[in-house]
DNA sequence: CCAACATATTCGTCAAGGCGTATATATAAA
DNA sequence: TTTATATATACGCCTTGACGAATATGTTGG
């Protein structure tokens, strides 16, 4: 028989998807590797509670860093568990119907990305295109 | 337009999901409906405990309850928000791969409902037959 | 090395929530 | 009405975690 699979805490995945704040943050980085200043600037929160509540999802193995430089990069790491997986994006799809999270994603399409690129590129982390 | 639908409470509906009693719970009420001393039994734990779980549930808006008279009847209820909805069964389907769900479920097949039903009919609560 | 910037962590405070224990409430039976 | 049974709630204790504020760490450029 294969070796027993490591025992993924669903307490704890779910206890992460339990805040709004980083229901927020999963939303935004949904499609693509955020700048954590980006993600303080989209939510125009203290950098110091979107940091904490990344190092929750990084915790919870939710979410992944790398880090460039100065800036760091998160982006979702789907969970080894295929059915956290799978429940991970249902979730993401969920909660993209929703007025905040829409408004969270319009404002960063209009930020940094597509018109300022060019200008800020030497100053701000890049954002891969879509 | 169409009048502005009640706001669901997601992270309300994750931290009712956080606790892996209350997994074990609905896990339990998946296929039915449950007597609270049933529940108490198959989890072998304190009845407050598990009464607290379920008043817990019950705020969330995730399950319902039933009396018939000395007996509380608890259920799943479908919330109504479709996406949630949805998420609660994918959910349920997840966490029921799970090695202590699904001894959880053996013990309740083995137990009060297919063998005992008629001895105990008159002291026990009677649970509907699949 | 030092200054500037981006990010992470620490600290103190507070509220939420989990637990065991004890007790209250509700219903039925005697 | 008293008693027993089933369930719910209250209480005290403790842990987790959210927050703002301050500070530490890491990286780059001068």
């Amino acid at each position: 028989m294969p070796a027993k699979q490591a025992h993924f805490d669903k307490e704890l995945f779910f206890q992460a998807l339990g805040d709004l704040t980083r229901l927020r943050l999963l939303n935004l980085m949904g499609d693509e590797e955020l700048c954590v200043c980006t993600l303080v600037e989209i939510l125009a929160q203290p950098q110091p509670k979107i940091s904490r509540h990344l190092a929750y999802l990084r915790r919870a193995s939710i979410v992944e860093g790398r880090r460039e430089g100065k800036w760091m990069h998160y982006r979702i790491a789907p969970p080894a568990d295929p059915g956290a997986a799978k429940l991970l994006r249902k979730t993401l799809k969920w909660i993209a119907e929703d007025r905040l999270m829409q408004s969270d994603r319009a404002r960063l399409a209009k930020t940094a990305c597509p018109p300022e690129s060019l200008v800020t590129l030497e100053a701000a982390p890049a954002r891969k295109v879509r």
